[in-house]
DNA sequence: ATGAAAGCGCTAACAG
DNA sequence: CTGTTAGCGCTTTCAT
């Protein structure tokens, strides 16, 4: 590039550079960048070279105002939650920011209030900063989907939508009950027998979701799954004690969790009697967090496949976007369980 | 507002409405929302009264078009490590969307090639797209903060120019020194002499600064390091192992480790002979992850004060984006000890 | 204190 | 296939 000095000129070069270089008219040189068949080789190829001697790149501003497209995608960030296993957020970010990248979308971040999860949408689509939304945490009771097409704003969902009998918006879900059935299976196989529960209260509809998976395996198998189950908070220390709790009423061999965050809970517990995870009482968890990778002796846990979210999530966006957009339908994903030592004897 | 039936409009609001409903001409609407003292109260309620009910609010691209600003910083996202601790970034990102949000910019997030630090930075610059980077890993070697500085890109660094003798562009950094400094001096008042060391390979500037706040320390109490120190790759098993050895050939009583990584090694070592960590062996992290977190009994870790960090990195992205460019210096903030039962009998 | 004119850089629509 | 014209919505002169 003219430029290649390492020193780039003050102002960067317009259409009308390229076009005055090339010897034509700006609209061949746009024809050039968005519709290169329109023109003849020769030309295409002179208009490329002065494209390229210039190091010539659209002014975003100038084309988003022009199109009234952004190719940017908004994710709200909620507060991190300090104390927990929870790095879900963080490999569907990266996913995302790959996917969305590779079709030509930008990731935008902003701020989610905790106590109002409306907060931060209205002024981006007001300001038509972004095409469409990523939403996620659409737990049951949480306005955010309804809202969101009320205001017929493009978005798609990472997660169900539990509520809307005929929620119009595309979505992409991960099959929380197929994990969980995939995790007593597996201990079914190991040999337990009496498989417990540690969930989260029955307000969370994806706890429920993930419950299920335990408890219709168990009966499938004709065992019980009676007083093996204990709801509480997604905190360590209320699955430390739900755990001790069950340990001395039920005593069970094995546990599965809603959570990474409850697994470490119970991993408490088994440390606080001597206990061995996995050779004593096998343990599994739910996210395949850091944590649970890490943790000697490393945590079985329920893996969402995350960059086949994005992936879906990226096709759903594209079709939103298009003209006429495509009818999207949900799409739901199966998620993997990943043995580790906490189950394995 | 008018279309709080719940109905956005298809178009939305522009200034020539809010001018015609408040009767006044576009320039006075353009000044009601950048420039209010200029005009009379009067005037400015009643422009203001037409904005509420339109809900409008300024086009973004109409606006960078003629500003040449985007208010947006880009960051690029590194891919994940699997089966690392490594959830720095994600508290990071989280902090400065928090934080540059509060001063009006967005947060744009691009994937970054691992192979090569500066791609995405080109062309994102050429198209206008951001007003300033916010460059991590600016570990010595990458060309990032050169090649940046070259292009007189506007960026604030996390981390000090370490090759740079004269860099010019505004930095934050945390004294990764003074962090295993306190994690030592805790160690040293909880009664321990033989204090080991686990590191990264010298090429490692970050990891050098570490070592030392842990070999300055010992030193200045008199105490040998000789035969204690280790340098390996960032792994749970590179960890695991350099403590196994360790332990047989230097007994030492204590642990300090780079990161939480390989405090997580020497973990998995003291689980697999039987050791209790803080009873019997005492071990120290860095960076205070999720996993040192959750873990039992809890991972003594040096926490970067990161929402500083950002505070810091957005206020000096301000200065370098008012006019005239405020000259701003680096900033060298101080890391917390966060003592958990790892390091506690 | 308010209004008129100009133009940021681009692309859609049409004419040649 | 290429060029001309117009205008996206906003802010920056400059007049009034």
């Amino acid at each position: 590039m003219a430029w290649s000095n390492g020193r780039a000129p003050a102002t960067p070069p317009t259409l009308a550079d390229v076009a005055e270089l090339a010897g034509v008219s700006r609209q061949t040189v746009s024809n050039a960048v968005n519709n290169p068949d329109l023109l003849r080789p020769d030309t295409l190829a002179r208009v490329q070279d002065a494209i390229d001697q210039l190091g010539y790149l659209p002014n975003r501003a100038a084309r988003n105002l022009r199109t009234r497209l952004s190719h940017l995608i908004g994710l709200r960030l909620a507060p991190v939650q300090e104390g927990t296993a929870n790095a879900l957020m963080d490999r569907f970010v990266h996913s995302l920011v790959e996917t969305s990248s590779a079709a030509g979308y930008h990731v935008l971040l902003f701020p989610g209030d905790p106590t109002d999860p409306v907060s931060g949408y209205e002024d981006l689509l007001r300001s038509t900063a972004v095409d469409a939304f990523v939403a996620t945490d659409t737990y049951l009771g949480n306005p955010q989907a309804a809202w969101l097409e009320a205001r017929r704003a493009p978005f798609v969902a990472f997660g169900r939508p539990w509520d809307g009998v005929h929620a119009a918006h595309p979505w992409v879900d991960v099959d929380n009950a197929a994990g969980t059935a995939l995790a007593t299976t597996h201990l079914l196989d190991q040999g337990h027998e009496r498989i417990a529960w540690i969930g989260w209260r029955k307000d969370s509809i994806i706890g429920e979701d993930r419950r299920s998976g335990w408890s219709s395996t168990l009966r499938e198998r004709g065992l019980s799954t009676t007083g093996l189950a204990s709801r509480v908070e997604d905190t360590v220390a209320s699955g430390r004690e739900a755990a001790s709790v069950l340990l001395d009423e039920a005593h069970p061999s094995a546990f599965v969790c809603a959570s990474d965050t409850l697994a470490m809970g119970v991993l408490h517990t088994l440390a606080d009697r001597g206990l061995a995870a996995g050779r004593d009482v096998a343990v599994v968890g739910f996210d395949d967090s850091q944590v649970a990778q890490v943790v000697p002796p490393g945590l079985t846990s329920v893996r969402q496949p995350l960059e086949e979210v994005a992936v879906e999530i990226v096709r759903a966006l594209e079709g939103l976007l298009s003209h006429p957009p495509a009818e999207s339908r949900g799409v739901l994903l199966t998620p993997e369980l990943v043995v580790r030592g906490s189950s394995r004897c």
